[in-house]
DNA sequence: TCCGTTTTAGCACGACCGTTCGTTACGGCG
DNA sequence: CGCCGTAACGAACGGTCGTGCTAAAACGGA
């Protein structure tokens, strides 16, 4: 039993690994038993199908989002610093080694109905809710004014990452990003009281 | 030899459409074989190999991409009209039944080395520096201020039009053109002389 | 109309896909 | 110790993948 916990964690953090390089379409369970060292029926038992270890490793991604960017942003005193934390730690998220795997997953799926589409716009209006409900906060403390358009802001700051994910990723340009902080605070200075 | 072409130019039609949906990597010889209704073996022969086909494909969609956004553009007197323009006709590109296919390839191969990742690089650079170069042109007729930063313009109306895919293809949000112009209309006023 | 050159189809291949099944090794509890 | 549920394995399934090979069909210039 805790065993197979453990076992169904490794799975799903080197399938996310491996989400962010092929996609969660290119994921394949022979490939992934391979890169886990366990067989393939010994790995798939664990899921029943491909598509709920698909997912899956969209949930599990998920949390490990939570964990690493909303939990400790929401830390900072509200308004402001929240937001810029909030900012900085997405970026670290964007920079390791094989990138976020919400983002390819975001455009692999749009065009394809079904569960894991469904999930991933769940998650994506989450997101967008945190980050205009961060600004909100914002407005209440004082810091940003209060015409502004949280939803707006939340569509601004979704621009600038996946910009800075081209940019970096692709182009693999060092200045991605000194740009997307910079354009960053320009959104910032905009909204500014 | 003319029979030969225009069905090659058939085949990368649909299957710069079915690459939209389901990613350059998604893409089947079988599936598309049966949406043209050709055989297998019969489509095949025209390319030789998969890998041929998915760099045809890209380029195939860059040509009908400069044919239907840049060209145009170019046609509008230099500096700002010529900007707008672009954006207006890169919004109506991006709006299609299926989307950019450069978008959801762009985020699919920025992780896997090959000559497809090379092809999409190349494409991305050209594509930045139309823009950044058009830009320039705005500059010189003095309706963009001297020191802006033409990269980081490119730079930012990427992020929006990349942020105006997600709003509208994942989320379906139906202001999302709305929101992209408003940003848009936001970076032009920003560098506006 | 005929002939040479494309262009397409048919068939087969080995590899790998997701999935199923029966069986075996393991670990905690009586 | 033996029992039993969980975890993992190996082999096999039907299907589809990309890719060759060969022959038929369709085309286009003479």
């Amino acid at each position: 039993m805790r065993k197979g916990e453990a076992t169904r964690s490794t799975i799903l953090d080197e399938a996310s690994r491996l989400a962010s390089q092929v996609g969660l379409g290119g994921l394949t369970i022979g490939s992934l038993a391979t890169q886990t060292e366990l067989s393939k029926s010994g790995l798939f038992a664990h899921f029943g199908s491909k598509e709920s270890l698909q997912l899956e490793v969209i949930e599990h991604t998920s949390e490990r989002f939570t964990a690493a960017v909303i939990r400790p942003a929401l830390k900072e005193p509200r308004g402001e610093p929240r937001m810029r934390k909030l900012f900085e730690l997405w970026l670290e998220w964007g920079s390791v080694e094989f990138g976020c795997p919400f983002i390819s997953a975001a455009f692999e799926l749009d065009d394809q109905p079904g569960p894991l589409r469904d999930r991933m716009v769940r998650n994506q209006r989450d997101w967008v809710d945190t980050i205009s409900m961060i600004f909100s906060g914002g407005v209440t403390e004082g810091h940003f004014r209060a015409d502004a358009d949280p939803i707006q802001f939340a569509f601004d700051i979704e621009g600038v990452m996946l910009a800075f994910t081209i940019a970096s990723r692709l182009l693999g340009d060092p200045a991605a990003a000194a740009r997307a902080t910079g354009s960053f605070e320009r959104l910032l200075a905009a909204a500014a009281a």
